[in-house]
This record gives structure tokens, C-alpha cells and sequence, in this order.
DNA sequence: CGAGAGTGCCGGAACGTTCCGGCACTGCAG
DNA sequence: CTGCAGTGCCGGAACGTTCCGGCACTCTCG
């Protein structure tokens, strides 16, 4: 239970107490203007001792800056562990540059009336048409986004932290096609996710097809498909295609697939292939019979902080662009989290 | 991009336009002490048309408020979508109240040095030992858990918001047997996640299988499970007790095992019952084939965020207890998020 | 008409910090 | 011995609020 405790022992407590001026503790503290080395040693000790730690809205206030930043998450997508993983990453990039992560609402007219408290924005896959986000792109505040913004005009992102999806897309396809697979089939997300995302995906695959003179076959499969649905579009998909690759370019919809396919014969082997361009921890990551992309979503969010906290430091400038890694099964994991 | 732009509106600055002064604007606008209503009008709508907002640092400095809550998300639980959804929901609580959340790292070094600028903390599914949490609830400030801290001398709610599994689990028991089924097991997350959640399902489950004159038949099963441990632990179940209803306690369990389970001749349907404790939206709740409890996460965020404003409004007193209502599949959707 | 209550508004201090300018002292070169 | 650069420290203003106490004025009632 909270200890309701006494009163915070303040930068005047520090110097009384040291028998200094507040100007020189506070200059102790922060490396900043000319204090003899033992005095600094001195005053790092008693703050400690005391247990000082600073009055962060004081600092702001004459500072200017907030030292937090704030987080969207557009609504429709919520529910994806994909997302859980994207904020945990970025909330450690945060926290270890000692800057809060604050998650911002998605109420419009909140955002106008409060805005929050923060000194610049990351967005997570930017949807076109977000009025929220365009409310958060129009703030006087930096805006990074991770996967970039598909109305640029309306969401104009200081910068972007992007996957190369149509490269792994390709190389994906190319791995499968030299074990002999080449009738692959895309299945995308509904239209209210069309992110840079689901375009990357489509240009990616769309080029393998035109280059290995295959026809294209893409489909739309709800985020949340009944088992009706399901079997319609597999049903199509066979009877159109039967594919021996299959994209499922939303996290666990392969791990859903999986039972359906195998009861219309088609079992993931050498044969026929099942591809999770989000793997899913749960239902994919750990079956064999899935191959999943590993898109480190904790990296991507970390990367999208880190480059965030770039701008601001103005260690990066304005139209900033970069590249996050992701990882194809079984291949070595990049070392470095972004260029 | 954003417009690196003009000073701030402030206060006074309204109050010079107005010819008022700074002390009948904060009033005006905050409607206290005694201010003429035509004043306050005109105060508001000069206020609005000159876009002031109010400067949080100051606010805070001098009322000794921060105006944010942070979350707490334990490391090892992250990857599931119920805990995004968890979130969501208390941040458009927090919204709606005019406070940010903020999301905590899980560096405790960085939280001794640097406190998280908060009035006070959210946890999700307190877990012992949990040395984080333990720094968290030492802060000075309330502490709301969702899930009770099973280790109460180390970790003292102020505040918990609880599901009643154990009725849920026996509503689901004594449905399943009132259609003749009559020997269930209980699949269990592992021992790293054991948490008040944990000990209420076997309570649950010991308690209905005890009334039943029914040995009761309980496994753990890893929480990102490798194919072969899943078969591992199906051959097992069936051969020890071959079972009518499995209770999965963990998300997307239960439509991890759909297939090996009906390979095994198992399908769920009128003689055998799949549950998922907690349902998972992707593949899942729209799979007729899966009982899935529905914790109703958001609503769950929600109620805890609204407890730890009450306590911090004080229109709560400090061990205060509260109860989430989940749905089962079929019933009706609770009126009211919590009591 | 005078006292007292009520109304509308205001000045200034305080919150805890940062930072500009300056002051006193030391040491060294000329 | 003087001048000057360098060093260590400090006072006070400023950041934008809130809030305590008070002031002037009006109204009401005896």
C-alpha cells in the first residue's frame, strides 16, 4: 500500500543541507556550468543519500520539454500481439534514453481540447483516412511513423521506419520456387487495414508473378473470419489456383488455416507451403509447418523510438528515412536493430 | 510535418486581451471562486478562439498533480493479444478522465533513479517474485492490480479488480455436464506465469471435479509450445484419461490444439467440449468448434483504470476490492463493465 | 442613513527548477 | 605591484499556474 510519505526533499534541501547555493547544486547534478570536482562528488552523494530525485514538472516548465512521447495505435487494429510486442520494444528504447511512453487516445476531440503532454509521436502503421492521426500529424509536435504514411499529403511523417517487405516477399518466393513450388496464392486483410504494409506485400508479390509469368491470385480475408469464411475462400482458392504457396499476410491467420487446409488435403511438406508474413508467438512461430516471416516487432518499435529521440536531439533531420530488418526463417538475425 | 511554432497562448496573455486579470481567467475557466457569468463567457470563448491550453507543467508544479497513471504489463506475458486489449481500454478510460497513461519499463534500476512521473500505477496479472512489480508498489503512490497479488506482504494493492473464475469455471463444468459429458482436464500455462488467474481456474476445476466424485486431471503446457510438446501432452491426456471437455487456460491454446486433436479423432461437437478460458479474437472467437470464455479485456482495463481515479479521487478507500464480470458464450453481455 | 452581507474582481506569493550575469578570489605574467 | 584571465560559486529572475487574502462596490434591512 502507498505510503502517503512526507514532503520531497527539493534542490534548496540539497544545498541547505551542503550549506550551497541551489545554482551550484543544480549544476552539480547536471555536469553544467563550473563546480569543482569534489564539491560535485559531495552533492552527488547527499542527493543520493536524501533520496533527491527532480521535480520533473518544474524541469519541464523551464525547460520546455516534456521528456515523454506518445504512442498511437490505430483502433482498428488492435488484438494483434504483433502490436503488444511493437509497444514493449518501444517502451524499452524509451526508457532506456529516460523518456516516458505515454499511449495516446484515439478520441479526436480530446486530443484538441488536451493535447497531450508530449514532445514528439510515434504512429504505428498509419492508416489512410485516421482523422485521429491527421489530429496528431497536424500537432506542433515531431511525427515518426513505422510503415509509412500511404496519404502524405494528409499525414506528413518527420519520419519513417520502414520494412522492406517486397525484397523478403521475393526471397521467400524465390526459396520455395527453387525447391519446385511456383502457383502462389496472397491473401490479404480487409480493405479498413490497407496499410504501406498491405501495398508492400502486394507489389512484392505481384512482381515475382509478372517476372515468373504467373498470374496473380489475391483474395481479401476478414481480420477476425468466421469458419464459414474460411472454407469459402479456401474452397475458391483451390478450385481457382489450387497454389502451392500460400501468403497469409496477417498474424495467425495461417495458424487458422492450418486445420482447414489439412482436411482439404492440402498438407504443409515439401509439396505445398504455408506462409505467415506476421508470424504469430502462439499459434505459428513454434510449428514447423508454418514458415513465418519474423518481423522483431520489438526491434521495429525500438527502432521507430530510437529515431524519434533522433529528431528530437536533432542527431536526425526532418524527412528522416529507415530501414528495419526483419528476419526469414532460418536465416541469421541482423545485427544491428536498424541503419 | 510538424510547425515549429509560435510561443504558446497563455494565461495572461487571455487576460491582457480580455482586460482582466490572470487570477479571474483560471477561475473563469475552471469555474471557481466567484466570477460574473457573462465573464465567463466571454473568458471561454477568447480562450478558444485564441486556441489557449493550458500548460501542464505549471499545473502540475503548483497543484502537486502529474495528471497520469502509468501501466504495468509483466515481461513474460506480453505476446498476447488479451493484454493489448487490456490496454486499450484503460487508456480510453484514461481518456475519457483526462489522463494519460503511461506505459513503465521494466528496468529497475532506470525506475529507482527516475521515477515515472505518475499519480498513480496499474498493474495486469501481478506475478510473485516479480521484482519490478515489488519496486512499483514501494512508490508513494496508490497501486491498482487486475488479478490479486498472490504475494500480498511483498506487493500491497491499494486496489484490485478481480474476475470470478472459479463460478465461471463451474457455470462451464455444469453446462457441459448437463449435456452428459463428465470428465474434464485442465491445461495450464506454465509455472512462470502463475498467477491469482492460475490458482482460481484449479480452484475452480478442483472444486467441481471434487463435487463430482471426479479425479481431477491437470497438465501445464509451455506457453509458445513446440508441436511435439503439444503431441506430447494430447497422447498423455487421452491415453490417462481420454477426456470429454479440455479447459485451455491460456490464449490461442485451444486453437493451437484443434488440429492435432481432431487427427487424434477428437472433434469437438455434441461428446466433447474444447473451452478456451481466454478467447482469442483471431482464431478463436469466430471458430464455432471453440467454447471461448470471454474475459472482455478492454472492459477489464477499463474497470481498473476507473478504480484507481476513484482512489485517487478518494471516492474510493484504500483497500478497495472490485469484481469484472466476463460472458460466457451464449449469455448476455453484463450491463454495467464492473461494480 | 449606516451596518453588514454579498458580489466581482484582483495582487502577489508560491511551486521547483534552470540559467544569465556577476562577484570575489587566486595565480601568473609583465 | 598591477592587470588580467581563470575558477568557484551565487542571487535573482523567469517559466505558467493556482490560491489566499483582500479591496471596492452594491444591495438589503433595521
Amino acid at each position: 500500500m502507498s505510503n502517503m510519505s512526507a514532503r520531497r526533499v527539493t534542490i534548496v534541501d540539497l544545498a541547505a543541507e551542503l550549506g550551497l547555493s541551489k545554482t551550484t547544486v543544480s549544476d552539480a547534478l547536471h555536469g553544467r556550468g563550473r563546480v569543482a570536482p569534489e564539491t560535485v562528488a559531495q552533492v552527488r552523494d547527499t542527493a543520493a543519500a536524501l533520496g533527491y530525485v527532480g521535480n520533473r514538472a518544474a524541469q519541464q516548465l523551464r525547460g520546455n520539454r516534456v521528456g515523454a512521447v506518445g504512442l498511437y495505435i490505430p483502433p482498428v487494429v488492435r488484438s494483434f500481439a504483433f502490436y503488444m510486442e511493437f509497444v514493449f520494444g518501444a517502451v524499452a528504447a524509451a526508457g532506456e534514453n529516460g523518456i516516458d511512453l505515454v499511449l495516446l487516445t484515439r478520441d479526436e476531440a480530446a486530443l484538441r481540447s488536451r493535447p497531450p503532454a508530449v514532445d514528439g509521436i510515434v504512429a504505428i502503421d498509419p492508416l489512410p483516412g485516421d482523422r485521429v492521426l491527421e489530429a496528431l500529424a497536424a500537432l506542433a509536435v515531431p511525427l515518426v511513423t513505422a510503415g509509412r504514411p500511404l496519404d502524405p499529403e494528409a499525414v506528413a511523417a518527420d519520419g519513417t521506419v520502414e520494412v522492406g517487405y517486397p525484397a523478403y516477399i521475393r526471397e521467400l518466393l524465390d526459396r520455395a520456387h527453387a525447391r519446385g513450388l511456383h502457383r502462389p496464392a496472397l491473401l490479404l486483410p480487409d480493405q479498413q487495414f490497407h496499410s504501406s504494409f498491405a501495398e508492400d506485400v502486394v507489389i512484392g508479390y505481384r512482381d515475382w508473378c509478372e517476372e515468373h509469368r504467373v498470374e496473380p491470385w489475391i483474395r481479401e480475408i476478414p481480420v477476425h473470419p468466421s469458419n464459414d469464411r474460411v472454407a469459402e475462400v479456401l474452397d475458391e482458392l483451390v478450385s481457382d489456383l489450387d497454389p502451392d504457396i500460400v501468403l497469409c499476410s496477417y498474424q495467425g491467420l495461417a495458424g487458422r488455416l492450418l486445420a482447414p487446409l489439412e482436411r482439404g488435403g492440402k498438407r504443409p511438406g515439401p509439396d505445398f507451403e504455408l506462409v505467415s508474413l506476421v508470424g504469430d508467438p502462439v499459434t505459428e512461430f513454434g510449428d514447423e509447418r508454418i514458415t513465418s516471416l519474423d518481423i522483431r516487432p520489438a526491434e521495429f518499435g525500438r527502432a521507430s523510438v530510437l529515431l524519434l529521440r533522433d529528431l528530437l536531439e536533432g542527431a536526425a533531420l526532418a524527412p528522416a528515412n529507415r530501414t528495419h530488418e526483419a528476419v526469414i526463417p532460418g536465416d541469421a538475425i541482423p545485427a544491428a536493430a536498424s541503419r
